[in-house]
DNA sequence: TGTACATCAGTGAACGCGCGTTCACTGATGTAC
DNA sequence: TGTACATCAGTGAACGCGCGTTCACTGATGTAC
């Protein structure tokens, strides 16, 4: 009897996961260059000085490598986000609100840091088999703001106060996003805006 | 002596006039149906039945027609901006700032309109030889806005002020965009919501 | 410490396929007389 | 009103290409004795 399994083993050895690695760092390279369109899981191997067969020891298909980049991404934002809420949560929604600056601006350098993070992200919107990754992330950061805010905006219906985060999560990262294709627009200008935005929003649901 | 040029004569006859439209409509349900990494020029020719050379008597290449669609769907949005422009701008920035959802929600129903409209937006994200087309269109959003804002608050830098209505447009087509992705919030929430963000920088912007 | 051997990592060569695009052509349309 | 003719709209067949992927294989690694 044998199975088919779609899962990948992880690698076994210590040069198997750095070509794991590698294969991901050559696709946001490429991704940067030549865009989703063009971009080939042949030229993947190549770029990484591998054949093309060795890429599906490690990605079972095309989008799963584009997957994986994508959520090594999430994962980043993700951690930055966990040290913000850590440090400010407990100490009330005022205090959050006084540093949502911080968070975009840690964040922004989260994508900056990483090989070709505009059209990663922008992969990420386009393809049809990919998008879910994007929204359970936004959904994912959406609930650990929930579980920040809620205790202390105790007056506001947990759904409404769900769909205000969702919503502000979205324009968060669309900001975020902008920085890489406005350049008449200063990134610093932007975020204190969003930031200002943001706050307004913070309060206006304290008021409420 | 001979000349190549790029840019397609417009067609002559009634019957050519529909094939051009009928391709777009075709482009943008198969936009629709399989995303941008599988539509293909085969593909919409077929569809709109046509043999393929037949396309390349109206569009260049391929990314010609997704630009004609990308820009056939922006001169609609122009088209509900305007019209609200005309009614509200001339009676002042709290007018304005009173029926910003109404500009949502038409803007909104312009898009819903459009068969595969998010593929058509998610398209001109990222596509590489397509992204400026969004990019003009939302700064022509932002310049109209500013000349209309600008009278009723002559305090404002006007750059600071381009920028600050650069950030609201995006953010405006970002929860358009969301609309369709995000099923767990009601659209009439999250529209009424990014009015009343929007208003709140407005007044925000009133008071500088 | 040396080596036999099982397992893991990576290869060479090839496949069928559908892509975007072009060519020389035919059929449809509209207009001048 | 009829028709000859120029122009415009659309076709049939084919092209070279690079894509994603698979196969049966070889070389590298690590471990038990």
């Amino acid at each position: 009897m044998t199975f088919t399994v779609a899962v990948k083993r992880p690698p076994q050895q210590d040069r198997a996961r750095k070509t794991q690695a590698r294969l991901l760092d050559v696709a946001g390279e490429l991704l940067a260059e030549v865009g989703i369109e063009r971009i080939s899981t042949n030229m993947i191997a190549a770029r990484a000085g591998l054949s093309p067969p060795a890429l599906y020891r490690y990605y079972g298909d095309k989008y799963a490598v584009l997957e994986a980049l994508g959520r090594r991404l999430m994962t980043r934002q993700n951690a930055v986000l966990e040290a913000w809420i850590e440090r400010h949560a407990p100490r009330g929604i005022e205090e959050m609100a006084a540093h949502i600056g911080d968070l975009l601006a840690a964040n922004s350098a989260v994508t900056r840091a990483e090989p070709g993070a505009v059209w990663i992200l922008r992969a990420l919107h386009a393809t049809p088999s990919l998008v879910h990754v994007r929204i359970e992330s936004h959904r994912h950061v959406t609930e650990r703001l929930l579980d920040a805010c809620a205790p202390h905006l105790s007056g506001v219906p947990r759904d409404q106060l769900w769909q205000r985060l969702r919503l502000a999560v979205e324009l968060g990262f669309a900001a975020d996003e902008m920085l890489y294709e406005e350049d008449r627009a200063a990134a610093q200008t932007v975020l204190s805006d969003v930031a200002r935005m943001l706050r307004l929003l913070m309060h206006d649901l304290a008021d409420a």
